[in-house]
DNA sequence: TTGAAAAGATGACAATTATCATGTATATAT
DNA sequence: ATATATACATGATAATTGTCATCTTTTCAA
């Protein structure tokens, strides 16, 4: 006796965000029996850098950072993921270990699906497997734009273009705050800088009253101007 | 009277390469009967930044280099493209136009593919996509690795990489200079740097031994030194 | 609740890198 | 062959960013 339960993947809305939904109903059904949900606390690991996946994980609540550690041993943050978007993808189609850690910057839920369903549904389906090249293109062009910030612009400029992303992405609370509170640690290795610039260019935002803060929540009090700091001003 | 002619896809040496491969002999003639070849001299552009690409191209012969305008006017190379590599399979992919620029940095040879034959394939023929999934999750990789090189490795460390890059994909001739031979400005733009800053590490690196020049051309010394040099040393 | 540990803040200084200026060499077209 | 543009080179200087040291605040577990 099935019930119309939201654990099972045919009826889950996160699917309606990402590739998944290109699956038939077969095919969900198998991912459905085979996926397991989990839950992470913030702060907690998912998985590292060199890990051998067998599976992908789909982010049903909460948001996880991706990030290289470089030789000098700081954490380059080269992505974040939140609701319906799929970690481990790229690792689990070519057959490598991940080349990324996945961190969780708050609680999460998340369900991993195992890759022997994934793999089969992209040889078979090749709606589903055009669903996840369009998916994996966009996140190839989104590559080659922070390619292009980190070697153009400023730490400044790009400091005041992570702000704007937070909020495009993330939205603001009722009292103007960005939703994602990150540690200045993580704001540095999102642009690629020291904790320490990060923090004085904050605390410069800050003095001007282009941003606003409360314990380490930031809010945008003035967008004009972080937009004119973006381009240089 | 149709004769083996190296000009048909079916033949072409260069399928081995890349994601053509997965194509069915009917799919290939089709292909085949369709595409264009077209040949470009070094420096001349072969599609730009915000083109709408109604096809993708198949590099035959020579090195172009894919690159993208920043807001302050200087051009950063993103991926240097040769034999057997296929640009614009994002844009045509995704249906947007495109966010790179190439511009041949020898005399190339190139076969154009209209987007229909590519398309329609994708869609009907899982073993494509997934061929052309696997080259993308590749250059994705790639291109994680390039913001954390950017981000975290000095401009010393950057183009004592970029030399071994060269060294190792394009190979050198028999007096040990580095076959592709870049203008001072396309090293500062691959690395991301200004072209004098590049100018006076090249110097320096010949100075010290490392690398000798010939006009432009370039050659590597000490190897041990340049992969010393980007550790850090 | 308290005391250690972590995160945030700031100064001083050094290192890296960009910019501007100018000169030389090299390539290219007439 | 010569002029002219382009690429290469280098100095001087300024701006940016990183590093180290120290202090304060916040967080969190015992």
């Amino acid at each position: 006796m099935e019930k119309d339960e939201p654990s099972r993947c045919e009826n889950c809305i996160i699917r309606q965000f990402n590739s998944l939904r290109a699956m038939s109903k077969d095919e969900l059904k198998k991912v459905s029996d085979s996926k397991i949900t989990k839950t992470v606390k913030k702060g907690e690991a998912i998985f590292e850098e060199g890990d051998k996946l067998d599976g992908v994980f789909c982010v049903r609540n909460g948001i996880s950072k991706l990030s290289k550690l470089s030789a000098n041993g700081k954490d380059q943050i080269v992505k974040l993921a939140s609701k319906g978007e799929v970690m481990g993808q790229r690792s689990v189609i070519v057959e490598e270990s991940t080349n990324l850690s996945a961190v969780a910057l708050s609680d999460m839920e998340l369900c991993f699906i195992p890759k022997d369903s994934i793999v089969h549904t992209l040889n078979s389906n090749p709606d589903f497997a055009v669903e996840v090249l369009r998916h994996m293109a966009h996140d190839l062009k989104e590559a080659d734009d922070v390619i292009v910030n980190m070697s153009q612009k400023t730490v400044k400029q790009r400091i005041a273009e992570a702000f704007i992303y937070l909020k495009n992405n993330y939205g603001e609370d009722a009292q103007g705050f960005l939703n994602l509170t990150l540690s200045r640690e993580d704001i540095a290795n999102i642009v690629g800088t020291a904790t320490e610039s990060a923090i004085r260019i904050i605390s410069e935002f800050k003095k001007k009253g282009v941003i606003k803060t409360s314990g380490k929540k930031i809010g945008i009090v003035n967008e004009k101007m972080i937009l004119d700091l973006i381009e240089g001003f």
